[in-house]
RNA sequence: GGGAGCAUAGCUCAGCUGGGAGAGCAUCUGCCUUACAAGCAGAGGGUCAUAGGUUCGAGCCCUAUUGUUCCCACCA
């Protein structure tokens, strides 16, 4: 590696090198190491349609952080990446592509269709994969996996055969939510309820025996030709008389019952409703207690059946036009409300979701859910932050049997097997030859494909060798953490949670870390359609990886939202650039001397000092890490590199750095080893940058990637040197605000006399005051008198700066005036609490003292600022 | 209809188990101080949504209210 570095850092010019060296290394591969404890993330793949979105870009920054934290901690850390096959999604980009060309799916039939998705598979599913590569992510890539690939399938087939010998998996007659654009049955969870406006049509059902009609309401008047009763509350005294009756249904002729139902809400529209058990789940509910006759009216697409001649091909919206349009001219129309109501869409393509019947098959959902409620509410799992837990067993506890079969031909095929002679159906992991019943060799396998959450719910164990036992599963499994956004909890959290319990007896994760949505610099859902998508890799492109991972971990918190801003961006990456330029500092001054990265027997005080803030900095950040508040480390490794490190500790090196000699190489060494520290701290958040640093560093190892995170050690404790220079910090920043405030250019030496009771610090921070706060020269002293000066009065000395012509008498006393009435102002709050019996025996000692020390630190400035006062005048 | 989150500086947001309100950006002032103008040194700016309560002590805990966002739900 150079040992130059570049006047301005440049990711573009590290970034994909870096990464090749990572890559060549091996270092992001995963063992089943004994000796090591293992740390297992598994990523949650990404679409093979997809492309790289600031989602992706979140979800895997903070992947990324954890993995390299813990591998740096010494774990055998594994991040398990994959791509899924997204069943729904990309049949349609497939049958889109085939509309292209001329063709159908139908029309080059199952297995050339198939082809030409694996085709699309091996374009398209690296793309994803490669953009993830840009961000640093750390994967075992190794250890890739396809949600439909060979070991995926054998999972699937497993869990289907042993789900349904144990009667947990069914196939039956139900309605279910089908999309008529997909042309195929989709679960609730993958229902979006959306308000729309819509109508309330008023209609009458006349009876059969002429006694005169009911009165009804329906928001879907088409569904009529599949009305088989109407229902009335069967405490209703309105309608009593009516029940057990007949009613002839209007334009159809069909005669049908009216029966009673305590579904019907007495108080909402007319209190009868219209039944059309195939269109309607309700309806659905109702026809079974009844025994009521299903009729489907609709063809897959939702256009009317030819069953009802007159509106025979109709789409459902051009039907029910013609129907109302019939309704009014038969005179069984009564009136038309304006009313909105929620509509169930599909969440892949948005199109109106049509309730149908039809064969299907399910998952039972309560014997499974419980355990996985359990799992959450016992602590074997937890979830960061707690409240999501509620959004889980919310979903767990109201569920209903998962529809998991779909009518698409991209997916893991149904492991079922039909006979054309006996009927029998045959469920088994590998294809029968012959009917086990009849011994004939007439069958069909079932036509349909799973719901792709079905393999999903099994990638933290399928992919480490499930249903073999396997050295990785034993060894990595139950996972880690899973890193993911609120919005897939039962999509996917959920699913994984009860087939994990339920195939390998253990929760697959220690935490669930949920986070939220990355919005658009308005707050706003970052869309294809509203074009507000900002491309991850445009913005690495522009700022660099680095940036972009510090941006994303920063000032955000585990479950919200957060706003991107291309100006923060830019701050990280100029943050980015403040360390490199640090590094470059250290480099300027080491390169022709031999320096080792060790401390020095010999520190000087403010050696101690910094030493002692990155211990204390190392200790918070490992903690903050290991809760999961990486908002809060980030920003602590910020403060700690810009304002400690840059802006006081090299400051004050220079002092020692240019007298050269023996305390010149010790303060070398301090460089390097702080500076070393740092970037092993800051690794996790901006890998690149700081790994092309510390190989121009003297280190050793091979990688920044595996070197250990820095870890508190009490024999890097300086309390007590520590104080000391924050009593000098204190007495620099004094003079430059003072200077700052009369517009003195830092050009502009002058003397400096410093009165304190306490001497020590002024002697050993002497230089660092000279050079910092503009002095000429210093005066140290128990008291001194001087004209025509500036006083500034810190907590510890009273300081004055002969600048005569500078100085307004009146202004000088008036501001002196102000610093004691603040002063005393905060004295007296001090002592409320002291003369608070109550606060003394109630409050922890440390707080007593802590209050203690601030009153005794007021009373000291207090007489200062007064002295001050008495002297001006 | 049920549930959850959010409300802190002009803007965007942090604030870890309650113990004297912070950052970035923006604004203003002064600086090319030999790592960095993608910088340095300063300054201004907040009744922590409102009202109660618990506590020696509340931005943080409890209750209610208002505003806002989201999730769930079969009112035809």
């Amino acid at each position: 590696m150079a040992q130059e570095l570049a006047k301005t850092y440049n990711p573009k010019e590290i970034e994909d090198k870096i990464y090749k060296f990572w890559l060549d290394g091996g270092y992001f591969h995963a063992k089943a190491d004994k000796n090591k404890t293992p740390y297992t993330i598994v990523m949650p793949p990404p679409n093979i349609t997809g492309q790289l979105h600031m989602g992706h870009a979140l979800d895997n920054t903070l992947q990324d952080i954890l993995i390299r934290f813990r591998r740096m901690q010494g774990y055998s850390a594994l991040w398990l990446p994959g791509t899924d096959h997204a069943s729904i999604a990309t049949e349609a980009k497939i049958v889109a592509a085939l509309k292209d060309d001329g063709l159908t799916k139908e029309g080059i039939g199952r297995e050339k269709f198939l082809e030409r998705a694996w085709d699309w598979k091996k374009e398209y599913g690296t793309r994803i994969t490669s953009q993830l590569k840009k961000m640093g992510s750390s994967c075992d890539w190794q250890r890739e996996r396809f949600t439909m690939d060979e070991g995926c399938n054998k999972a699937v087939n497993k869990v289907f055969v042993s789900l349904y010998n144990k009667g947990l998996i069914y196939r039956g007659e139900r309605i279910i939510n089908w999309c008529p654009c997909c042309k195929t049955s989709i679960s609730d969870a993958e229902v979006e309820h959306e308000e729309q406006a819509g109508h309330f049509w008023h209609l009458r059902y006349p009876l059969k025996d002429d006694s005169g009609y009911l009165q009804l309401a329906t928001t879907r008047p088409e569904t009529l030709l599949g009305d088989t009763a109407v229902a009335v509350n069967p405490d209703d005294e309105r309608y009593k008389a009516y029940v057990g009756k007949t009613v002839i249904l209007p334009l159809v002729g069909r005669e049908i019952p009216v029966v009673a139902d305590s579904y019907v809400d007495p108080e909402f529209g007319t209190g009868v409703v219209k039944i059309t058990p195939a269109h309607d789940p309700n309806d659905f509910e109702v026809g079974l207690r009844h025994d009521l006759p299903i009729i489907n009216i609709m063809t897959d697409d939702a256009k009317i059946t030819e069953d009802y001649p007159a509106y025979a091909g109709m789409d459902r919206y051009v039907a029910r036009k013609a129907i109302v349009a019939d309704l009014e001219k038969q005179g069984y129309l009564v009136k038309i409300e304006e009313h909105t109501h929620n509509v169930g869409t599909c969440y892949r393509c948005s199109s109106t979701v049509e309730p149908r019947v039809s064969k299907q098959w399910f998952v039972k959902m309560k014997p499974l859910a419980q355990p996985a409620i359990d799992a959450v509410k016992n602590g074997e799992t937890k979830f960061v932050p707690t409240h999501f837990e509620k959004i889980y067993f919310h979903w767990l506890e109201n569920i209903r049997d998962w529809c998991i079969s779909r009518q698409l031909w991209w997916g893991h095929r149904i492991p079922a097997w039909y006979c054309d002679d006996c009927k029998e159906t045959i469920v088994s992991e590998t294809a029968p030859t012959v009917c086990p019943k009849c011994g004939k060799n007439h069958l069909r396998q079932d036509e349909d494909t799973l719901d792709t959450w079905f393999s999903s719910a099994l990638w933290p164990f399928s992919t480490l060798g499930w249903p073999e036992k396997t050295e990785d599963l034993d060894y990595f499994y139950p996972t880690s953490t899973l890193v993911t956004g609120y919005d897939i909890i039962p999509f996917w959290v959920m699913r994984m949670m009860f087939s994990g319990i339920e195939h390998t007896g253990k929760a697959p994760f220690d935490t669930v870390l949920i986070h939220g949505l990355v919005r658009d610099s308005q707050g706003r859902k970052m869309s294809k359609s509203l074009g507000n998508g900002v491309d991850p890799l445009e913005i690495i492109d522009s700022y660099g990886a680095d940036a972009l991972r510090f941006f994303l971990a920063t000032g955000n918190s585990p479950g919200n939202d957060m706003r991107f801003s291309p100006e923060r961006v830019e701050s990280c990456r100029n943050f980015a650039n403040k360390l490199w330029n640090a590094s470059r500092f250290v480099h300027m001054n080491i390169d022709d001397f031999n320096v080792k990265n060790e401390l020095p027997k010999d520190l000087t005080l403010i050696d101690k000092w910094i030493i002692h803030k990155l211990n204390i900095v190392s200790k918070e950040v490992t903690e903050n890490l290991e809760k999961f508040e990486l908002g809060v480390a980030v920003v602590k490794l910020y403060d700690f590199i810009w304002d400690v490190f840059c802006d006081w500790y090299i400051e004050f090196s220079k002092a020692s750095l240019q007298s050269g000699g023996e305390s010149a190489q010790n303060t070398r060494q301090v460089l390097v080893f702080v500076l070393e520290k740092i970037l092993r701290l800051l690794h996790p958040f901006m890998p690149f940058l700081t790994e092309e640093i510390w190989q121009t560093l003297p280190h050793d190892g091979e990688t920044l990637m595996l070197a250990e995170y820095p870890k508190y050690n009490k024999d890097m404790c300086h309390e007590e040197e520590s104080a000391l220079v924050n009593v000098i910090t204190e007495a620099i920043s004094a003079i430059r605000a003072r200077r700052s405030e009369m517009n003195v250019p830092p050009s502009r030496k002058a003397k400096v006399y410093i009165a304190a009771k306490e001497t020590k610090p002024f002697e050993l921070g002497r230089e660092y005051i000279t050079r910092l706060a503009s002095a000429s020269e210093i005066e140290i002293g128990k008291e001194f008198t001087v004209d025509g000066a500036v006083t500034i009065v810190t907590a510890h000395a009273k300081i004055y700066i002969p600048m005569a012509e500078l100085v307004d008498k009146e202004a000088e006393l008036a501001r002196l005036n102000r610093e004691l009435a603040q002063t005393e102002k905060m004295l007296a709050q001090s002592e409320a609490k002291l003369n608070n019996e109550n606060f003394i025996s109630k409050a922890p000692e440390k707080v007593v003292e802590t209050v203690k020390a601030q009153a005794a630190k007021e009373r000291e400035k207090i007489a200062l600022v007064k002295a001050a006062i008495e002297q001006l005048k």
